[in-house]
DNA sequence: GATGAATGAGTCTTCATTCAT
DNA sequence: AATGAATGAAGACTCATTCAT
């Protein structure tokens, strides 16, 4: 499970295999759920035969899982490496907004939280594992980034820095989703990606900084648009 | 099992059927998703039998479409008569917040997030409705309730309302949403409900407030739990 | 198990599904083995579609074992009626081979004896059953009318009752099978299945008379055919 | 799982291939049937890979009908040779009746006792090769031997030989089977083989001679045990 | 010769939908 | 209006057979 991203799962050979088989599967899974999605579609899209599938998974739910998991764990590492980073709090803080937005608007996200939110309650299994070392790693990951700048003054000394992680982490992913289904979602119809992301820079800055500010270096302008 | 399921004190007003149907429809639907849910079981919880859904509703897909509609437009109206309530920008704005959450805490919240973020794809004309009618809808309400507290100095003035109300509108549902599966996620676990309530609110009006002040009423205690 | 023949399985109604299923099954069965049974024949040859045997039967597993069951079932009682028929033990005896060879000969054993031997060895609990209810029970129902015999003085005292019955059981299943399949064995081509119960009935008369005797009522001729 | 399945000592001389095969067929058929019996097991019991077999088998139907074909042949001729062995008929009979008995416990029988009774519907030549060379075959033996004590005065002359092969050969193999399911059947749960085989020959014995005799030499006791 | 990955035809099984009662 | 037996289309899964290496 925490081993390197693509673990041979029950047979080996073509390495790609089982690779390509996950991609394909993540994207039909995320278009139609877990019940809707055809193991044919997954095999064609993979442009392999349905058979073949059965050869590197045992059945659909547990590719399912391999899905969420592989899916998953690939962007755990990454995020944690932040941490290193130089910078001021403020500068780390803004980075890792800009990443974790940039993650938030790829086409991995979408279907991932889809089908989370659609079927984990079936999969306690994979309900823990996802808010284990997806929800909660991130949020720590989050709360240190902010223990950091109120250490240093950069940020407002009276305020739990797990709650604001949630605040974060919460607003973050909410409007990505949104984001995602634009046409729907008249709040955000008409901004771009960067307009959003701005929005929210500039809201999370305003509500960590010590005192009000009318103008900042990153989070420039007022936020009336 | 031969018997009506559920006992046969006197019969149901007829008129009562479809809401019967839909409420146990809702239910159903919600743990089980759209396409692995049993016409039967929602039968069953009704205590009708399979066929009498079909006197009511088409299909399947159109009891899923009603039971969407009917559950979100019975929130719609009550939501909107905040608005006419007495009180500060602040008071009504918290009042809010309180509803707003008791209503994401409710048994009915969790059903139709899960069902229209996992659907979404598959339902445009949902999609639209629940887009337009219930977030839209929802934002316009909150910025409104900015408006008025920043119009009275109550806010800070350098906001964009509809830009904050995505912030407030955004983490509350996540919360919920988190909050619902508590088991999984450690960020929430050890909080009630109402400790998280309190956190958002103070977090928003820390966020809204003009001047960093460190003691409040509403929000009174530091952020710091 | 033991409860009149036709036990309501696991849904009511149309009386008459579950048992036209069950005889169309051992036919099928008998035909073709479990394995390359389709349950679409099954379900065709009973004048119903697919669907309908899985509103009485659970799956192809739980249809087999009561096709078995009950097939067998509906033969034992009859059987151990014999017992009380009046006449000497010959006669009766006599009359016991008749009827068995008759339910041998009958379109019911050979489907059975198939699926029996080809396919219980995968069903032990099936193979206890078949193996107590019919073949021992059996077993001792022939050697109760040989120990009257040998009571009587109608048949030779120094013979084992319950050794002398496997011997006339095996023998008459065995030549059952052989009957069934007369064109490939050529041993009982030639003959009648009047003729082959007459061999039966001579060996097994001269085999427990106490004296060598040239000529006999029921057993006449001499063996010789 | 992925080294062959065998200890790869020396490689096999490539003539021993389709012996290998069809001993592991045997097993395989003799325990699952034909329908059920996976290619892939049999190859792995015999250490080779699946695709092996088809360089010297044309499908799985034309492995069955060699694995039948040949299993028979082997026992034919040596049974035949009997008909030489010098001794009076009784000693002969008897020597034929403990081989006879010794094939029907040994590993060989069992499986295409179960093989050619549950798939002779579907192998129209496969039945009539087993009946004549087999069944038809070993009668004729029998009746042969029986022939011999006729004329030698051992055995009655009141009798068809061909008639009294029958009731042997049926008695023989049908206890074959029974013993081969002990567990299943209690008429010989608690006897051994040896028991068994005592009985038959007690049994054929007083069945065969001329005269009702309390002591035998070879039969020496009286059957009731 | 030998391998075993890949294929896809063939079946079981489920369940939305229909309809006679 | 209500029922629930019956239908049959749809999809997961298996495994004999092929074929590139």
């Amino acid at each position: 499970m925490s081993e390197p991203a693509v673990e041979p799962r029950w047979r080996r050979l073509p390495e790609e295999r089982p690779r390509q088989i996950i991609e394909s599967a993540l994207a039909v899974f995320g278009e139609r759920g877990l019940a809707v999605a055809r193991l044919e579609d997954i095999a064609k899209r993979a442009g392999l035969s349905k058979g073949t599938i059965y050869l590197y998974f045992a059945n659909k739910e547990e590719l399912f899982r391999e899905v969420v998991r592989s899916t998953v764990i690939s962007k755990l590492e990454e995020r944690e490496q932040l941490l290193g980073e130089p910078g001021t709090a403020t500068e780390v803080l803004e980075q890792f907004m800009r990443t974790y937005w940039k993650y938030l608007r790829s086409s991995e996200f979408a279907p991932i939280f889809r089908l989370v939110h659609a079927e984990i309650h079936n999969f306690p299994d994979l309900a823990a594992f996802y808010g284990e070392e997806v929800v909660a790693r991130g949020h720590r990951l989050i709360a240190t980034l902010i223990t950091n700048g109120i250490e240093s003054g950069e940020f407002r000394d009276n305020i739990d820095p797990r709650v604001a992680a949630r605040m974060l982490a919460s607003t973050f992913v909410m409007h990505g989703v949104w984001c995602t289904h634009r046409e729907y979602f008249d709040s955000v119809a008409k901004k771009t990606d960067d307009d959003v992301l701005d929005e929210l820079i500039d809201f999370f800055f305003h509500a960590l900084r010590p005192f009000r500010s009318d103008a900042s270096e990153s989070a420039t302008g007022p936020l009336r648009s």
